[in-house]
DNA sequence: CCCACGACCTGTGGGC
DNA sequence: TGCCCACAGGTCGTGG
């Protein structure tokens, strides 16, 4: 979609998660999308003219990408999975003929049109944490925005406004690695473990792109590659089984915090 | 400010 | 086999 115009567009729906924005389709129909990047979990395509289109796929969403040049040659698009036209809720459609649509079957997905220079000051990034993969997330910012906070590491590393980019998956994973329990007051976390934290997060989270991602039900990739992380979750969905760390003869826990599901080995992380 | 909890919406898998 | 319930990858708003 970078540097493609976009000749049709259309909102099968008036709301995913929230309501589209006042003339959604209008201000998309002849756009050019002159960058397309990403922000913690907000996909953005920068449009030549000053809009920003912000794309979040909550829990199901997902694009599939359409293409007038299908190939099978690595690295471009072949998707050929079952249409879901039920769940198609946005088409978008290229001068060069490639359509894109996004499918939700949950919609707790969304998408809006903001300001490309006033996205700084936007409640949903203004107060965003570092990349976990970029050089601002390392064990000194983690220790200034845990000081003094009482709230369990777990719940912690799922606030965007600590890190942005760490999902429910991940920071069990991440956890586990570090051998830091789940339930530990963030606060009183000692330099040592938070660095390996940090550590364990960014390797954590470079296997599971290295292997396409997670997929539990419906995650796919653009071109329909599915992922395959999953396969290698040390602790996440794997309750009552053995605890896979050398040595270790704990069994994996799971418990709620927040609302969600933390799994972790109460023998080995501490 | 901090925190816990429910809401959003639909599909699926497990238990009975 | 079929039904019902619990639960699911993420955020946001409310209320204590």
């Amino acid at each position: 979609m970078r540097g493609a115009r976009l000749i049709r567009v259309e909102a099968r729906r008036p709301d995913l998660r929230f309501p589209f924005p006042d003339g959604f389709v209008q201000r998309l129909t002849g756009a050019r999308i002159d960058v397309l990047e990403r922000r913690a979990k907000y996909l953005l395509a920068r449009l030549d003219r000053g809009d920003t289109l912000v794309m979040h796929l909550g829990m199901t969403g997902r694009f599939e990408i359409e293409g007038a040049e299908v190939s099978r040659r690595p690295g471009e698009f072949h998707y050929a999975a079952p249409a879901d036209p039920k769940h198609a809720h946005v088409v978008f459609e290229t001068e060069a003929g490639h359509r894109v649509t996004y499918f939700d079957p949950r919609r707790f997905g969304y998408m809006d049109l903001i300001a490309t220079d006033g996205m700084a000051r936007h409640p949903w990034f203004a107060a965003l944490g570092p990349e976990p993969l970029g050089e601002d997330f390392n064990a000194t910012h983690l220790a200034k925005a845990l000081a003094g906070r009482r709230q369990s590491i777990k719940v912690m590393l799922l606030d965007q406004r600590i890190v942005a980019g760490l999902g429910n998956i991940y920071v069990s994973e991440a956890l586990h690695r570090a051998r830091i329990s789940p339930l530990l007051a963030a606060g009183e976390i000692r330099p040592a473990p938070l660095k390996a934290l940090v550590e364990a997060v960014r390797a954590v989270l470079a296997e599971a792109i290295e292997a396409g991602g997670s997929t539990l039900r419906d995650y796919a990739g653009a071109d329909g590659a599915l992922g395959y992380f999953q396969h290698r979750f040390r602790v996440y969905d794997h309750e009552d089984e053995p605890c896979g760390r050398a040595g270790c003869r704990g069994v994996i826990q799971r418990t709620v915090q927040a609302g969600r599901s933390t799994f972790y080995c109460d023998t080995c992380q501490r």
